[in-house]
Order: structure tokens, then C-alpha cells, then sequence
DNA sequence: TCTGGGGTCCTAGGACCC
DNA sequence: TCTGGGGTCCTAGGACCC
């Protein structure tokens, strides 16, 4: 039995949380660079946004609804949900975290001493006493039933945000209310297939021959069907497995044009995948850039190009990944075009113990690296990022991204702690 | 003018092996 | 003229998620 836990409208209720005068008002996070519309408060729900569209298009309706809106702040949000997650912690044997607003909880114990609708309302209860955010609960057999119990949840307020889907005459009763692409793992293109089908509900979904899934579809929607019918595929993942790649990509605040800008760019983003890399304890072989003009200018030819490197030896050097990285940057670079985005990926992953040294590498690793990387993440850890960084990662960083409507950074920053007067 | 960032899984097809 | 069968590994691309 699971429970999903998620924050409603996450982003947009951090920024109210500290903010009381904004209850009640429409509000909007919009993604790094302000580019799109991330996040809305009911309020702006209302006024029919949707959320990924690009903030431009909406700036006159924005203007005349007096919607509030913010920059990303991921410091800010990343630290309320961990205190969430901590609280959910504190009430279920079992949780996995599985993103950053959202958590899948293991009822199985509890069923036999609880109702879990109470129990799921009073998981609600801790989460807005700790945090003054509001969650909505799903309960069901499977993760896939549980999110679409969520779903309820959310969608009629007179369930006061908890659903228990695990009746099965509830069930179908749910399941032919909704849209298929309501469904945990149907998005656009297989939901427009299925339409095609003649397949239009969540309970015609659950109703349609596993073979006829697996002639038309894969495994996976095979998975999502089975699910639906209260068969689990899915488990509990309470440990986060361990990474397999790692990607650092950012639009860039004004087109880059100017290979020394790029290099810049670059340099930074292959620090960063570095110092994360680091943070996984895993050594990286594979390195690649990319390159990319915006896909929407029209006037412009498009250029967009990526290539990789696979290092003889696996590494966790800062030195090592960022020289790669602009080697690849060097081969793919072409005067002349206005970028809007780069990024680097490393890939191939190998763990502290085993990185094989190559029989006939000359280059061998460097000594005294690991202590080097080591006091560079930890100044770099005690106030933030940018205490101390490479030379190619530039001081003037023109290309940073734009994030005109920052809040504070309330609960990480001494200097941005809120003032009650 | 202005369109996010970071992931996972699966599949098909090519290269290569005996 | 005629060109097998079975397998592995890798990669690119598609689809999805939040």
C-alpha cells in the first residue's frame, strides 16, 4: 500500500510562505533565465496558464491580474523540501523521495492499525505545522493508482485533499472520470495514440488486453496498465540509486557570440559537473559539450552540435574534466552564430575502488589531487558557491542567466533572514 | 527581444564476433 | 550464380517524469 505525498503548487508556495501579504493573490515562479512559467498559485491556475509556456506570451494578462512573479530561487525551495521530507520521515517506516515536491510513503504496516485516510489527514496536519505548506495524499495498491488518487485529491476540494483509492469499485468510478493523459507515464505522444484507438478514458486504459498494449506499445505502458489494475510493478525505491550521468547546462542571460565568452561558459559548467560529480563519489571516463542557437528564431539557421571524449583513465579532477570539456567546446565551435545555450555531461561512472589504471597510460593520475578537490569543495560548501574557482570560469560572466524577480534566500542565508518588525 | 534544467528507461539498428 | 544463425555490445533517439 503507498501513499503519495505532494506540495501543491510547491514553487509558488514557498515564495507565500514568506510572504503572507501574498495569500490569496495570483503568483508565478518562472524557470532559470525567466524564460518560462514553472510554477502558479491557484489564483493564477485560475486565470488558465499553462505552466511551460513562455513567460513573454503571458506578460500583458500577468500585467492586468496583478500576478506576482518570481525568479527561481532552488536554494530556497530545496530547503523547504527537505524539511517537508523530514517530517514525512519522522511518520512512515519506509519513504522515497521522489522529487523535490513530491514522496512516495509505504503504508503497508500501517493499514493494519490505522484508517488511513486519517492517517493520511494527519500527515497534512505535521507537513502544514512544520512548514505552513499545503500536500495532497493519494492512497492506493500501487504507485500508479496512488498518483492518480493524488490527482482527486487536488482536483475537488471537498475531499479536503486526502483520497484512499483502495476500494475497487472507487477505483473504476475514478478511473472513468479521467482523461488517459492524466495517467503517471502517458504523456502527449502515447496519449494521442491511444485517443486514436478509440482508448479515452483511464478505465478504458485499464480495461484494454495487455496484448494489445504490447503489439501497439512497450513494456513500460504494459507496466502502467498492470499498475492500473492493482497488479504492483513498481517498488519502493528507499535508497536513490546511483547516478549514471551527470549533466550542467544553462541558457545563457544575453546570446553568446564570442568564443572567449563560450570557454567561460563551459569552464564553469565542467567545474560544477566536477564538484557534483565529487558529491556522488563516483569518477567519471566519458566528457562531452554541447552547443545549441535557439529552435525557435526563425531568421537564423539553426546550429546545434555535441561531441564527447572518453578519458583512458577515470577521473574526478576539476583539472581533468574541464580540460576536456573545452577540447570537445574547440571541436564544435563555429564563429559566427548567436548561442543560447551550452552545456557538458559526464557519463561512464566508476566508483572510488576500482578505477582500473590503463597498462599503457603515461599519463598517470595526478598525486595529491583528492586533497586538492577536497579543500576546494569544502571552502566552496561554507558560504555558497564561488569562494574559489578556476581562472577559465572568467569574473565578469556575462553570459550568467538572468533572474530579475529573486526572492531572498530566506532560510539559508543569515543575511536574508526575514525581519518581523 | 523574450521559450528551463536534470534525469531515467527502452528500443532499434549497426558493428562485430564465431 | 549462390552468402547463416546466433549472440553481444554500443549508440542514438524517442518517450516519459518533475
Amino acid at each position: 500500500m503507498f501513499a503519495l505525498v505532494d506540495v501543491n503548487s510547491f514553487y509558488a508556495s514557498c515564495e507565500i510562505v514568506f510572504r503572507p501579504d501574498l495569500q490569496g493573490r495570483p503568483v508565478a515562479v518562472l524557470s532559470n533565465n525567466d524564460g518560462c512559467v514553472i510554477a502558479c498559485s491557484a489564483e493564477t491556475k485560475k486565470l488558465g496558464i499553462r505552466t511551460g509556456a513562455p513567460y513573454f506570451k503571458y506578460r500583458d494578462l500577468f500585467l492586468r491580474h496583478n500576478v506576482v512573479c518570481f525568479s527561481s530561487n532552488y536554494e530556497l525551495y530545496a530547503d523547504m523540501s527537505d524539511r517537508v521530507m523530514t517530517t514525512l520521515e519522522e511518520m512512515v517506516p519506509r519513504l522515497e523521495i521522489y522529487s523535490i515536491d513530491e514522496a512516495f510513503c509505504d503504508l503497508t504496516g500501517i493499514r493494519n492499525c490505522r484508517v488511513l485516510e486519517d492517517f493520511g489527514r494527519e500527515i497534512k496536519e505535521a507537513v502544514y505545522r512544520n512548514t505552513h505548506l499545503r500536500v495532497g495524499v493519494g492512497i492506493a495498491q500501487t504507485k500508479t493508482l496512488a498518483k492518480l488518487a493524488n490527482h482527486a485529491a487536488k482536483k475537488w476540494t471537498k475531499t479536503g485533499g486526502v483520497v484512499d483509492l483502495s476500494n475497487i469499485e472507487r477505483q473504476r468510478k475514478l478511473m472513468s472520470l479521467f482523461p488517459v493523459d492524466e495517467v503517471w507515464g502517458v504523456g502527449r505522444r502515447i496519449s494521442k495514440k491511444l485517443d486514436a484507438m478509440g482508448i479515452k478514458t483511464v478505465l478504458d486504459l485499464a480495461d484494454t488486453h495487455i496484448s494489445v498494449i504490447r503489439k501497439h506499445f512497450n513494456v513500460v505502458l504494459e507496466r502502467t496498465v498492470r499498475e492500473l489494475r492493482g497488479e504492483p510493478c513498481l517498488e519502493l525505491e528507499e535508497f536513490a540509486p546511483v547516478k549514471q550521468e551527470i549533466v550542467c547546462s544553462r541558457s545563457f542571460g544575453e546570446r553568446i557570440t564570442e568564443y572567449e565568452q563560450m570557454r567561460q561558459a563551459i569552464c564553469a559548467y565542467a567545474a560544477r559537473g566536477a564538484e557534483k560529480l565529487r558529491g556522488e563519489h563516483q569518477y567519471c571516463r566519458f566528457i562531452s559539450t554541447f552547443v545549441k542557437t535557439s529552435p525557435f528564431a526563425l531568421n537564423e539557421p539553426y546550429y546545434g552540435n555535441s561531441v564527447g571524449v572518453r578519458l583512458l583513465t577515470p577521473t574526478q579532477d576539476s583539472r581533468d574534466i574541464i580540460n576536456a570539456a573545452i577540447r570537445c567546446l574547440d571541436v564544435i565551435w563555429r564563429d559566427g552564430h548567436r548561442y543560447q545555450k551550452a552545456g557538458i555531461m559526464l557519463g561512464d561512472f566508476f566508483s572510488q575502488g576500482i578505477a582500473q589504471l590503463n597498462l599503457f597510460d603515461d599519463n598517470a593520475p595526478r598525486a595529491g589531487c583528492e586533497k586538492l578537490m577536497e579543500v576546494l569543495d569544502r571552502l566552496n560548501a561554507k558560504d555558497g558557491r564561488g569562494t574559489l574557482y578556476f581562472a577559465g570560469q572568467g569574473i565578469q560572466q556575462q553570459w550568467q542567466m538572468k533572474r530579475e524577480m529573486l526572492s531572498p534566500r530566506y532560510t539559508t542565508r543569515y543575511s536574508d533572514l526575514l525581519v518581523v518588525r
